[in-house]
DNA sequence: ATAAAACCTCAAGCAAGGTTGAGGTAAAGT
DNA sequence: ACTTTACCTCAACCTTGCTTGAGGTTTTAT
């Protein structure tokens, strides 16, 4: 095979703005592979790189490391994962997206509304309300770090 | 006046939907004040539960217990706040929301390219961008609960 | 050949946002 | 009056997502 597994920590953490320590976290948590030399080092494969752009891809979307991690075991495990199967992750992922972003607006739509209104219940509130449709639909969380 | 002070705590998180021990947190944040009646027992007056529903609401925001602080500290002291003051914050948060609802959008938009394309080094993905447009503008991270 | 830079492991620590539990008091129901 | 429920404080603990540091090895540069 043309797969060698030839990058460094340092330089994939370089390459792709994180720590290295990130590396190892996420190593440990599964989400990532790494070889060894011999000498012990961490040596990677170039799809690492793509593992990781999705990983902080996901992360804006507010998907957690777990749901990642379950998402990426459906992966294949012999080969590298071509684009056709980082395709049908993003697919599924964009179907969340649009819902969280609907859920937005309408937070959005009703939040001078809310705020401002009389319903000290809460039980009438669009906003504040348990009822939610978003509630019941399984969607995690949305996080977008000050920090890009 | 007539601003009784007559909401117990349990009162409080049934009809918020929240535990006791979030509102003792909360005062202890600073986010919430009670008096106490004769035998040391919280009592909150009924704007209490409007501030909850501000947390809560600005929370799905993505805005931080820390900011919500913050914005509270700028509530009147004296007097309770009105409709007006409630409506400041919510006028100030809906920009915020604006511009995280254009971010998610973008990210929507991008998401299948980019994950599916050959920017392996991230460089020029408009998903993970350090240098994305929400990086630099002090917005905080948001969430939406999966428990609503 | 040696010194500096990069890497290794493992344990501990941090921040946010709460939750849990122990030990004790107050208020409410019957 | 007595029991149960609600409340009090304070300290410890939990989860997520990492970061930091100590103590030691490997690579790389000169």
């Amino acid at each position: 095979m043309l797969e060698e597994a030839n990058l460094s920590v340092g330089a994939v953490a370089k390459r792709c703005g994180i720590k290295v320590s990130t590396l190892h976290f996420y190593e440990e948590k599964g989400l990532i592979k790494s070889l060894r030399n011999q000498g012990n080092q961490r040596r990677y494969k170039r799809d690492v790189i793509r593992r990781i752009s999705v990983i902080k891809a996901a992360q804006k979307m507010g998907v957690s490391l777990q749901e990642i991690e379950q998402v990426f075991a459906k992966l294949p495990n012999k080969r590298t994962p071509d684009k056709d199967d980082w395709a049908r992750l993003s697919k599924a992922w964009q179907a969340q997206l649009n819902e969280r972003i609907k859920y937005m607006e309408r937070l959005r739509d009703s939040l001078t509304g809310c705020i401002g209104c009389g319903c000290l219940s809460m039980k009438n509130c669009p906003i504040y309300n348990p009822e939610d449709v978003l509630a019941n639909d399984g969607v995690g969380a949305v996080i977008l770090d000050r920090k890009a």
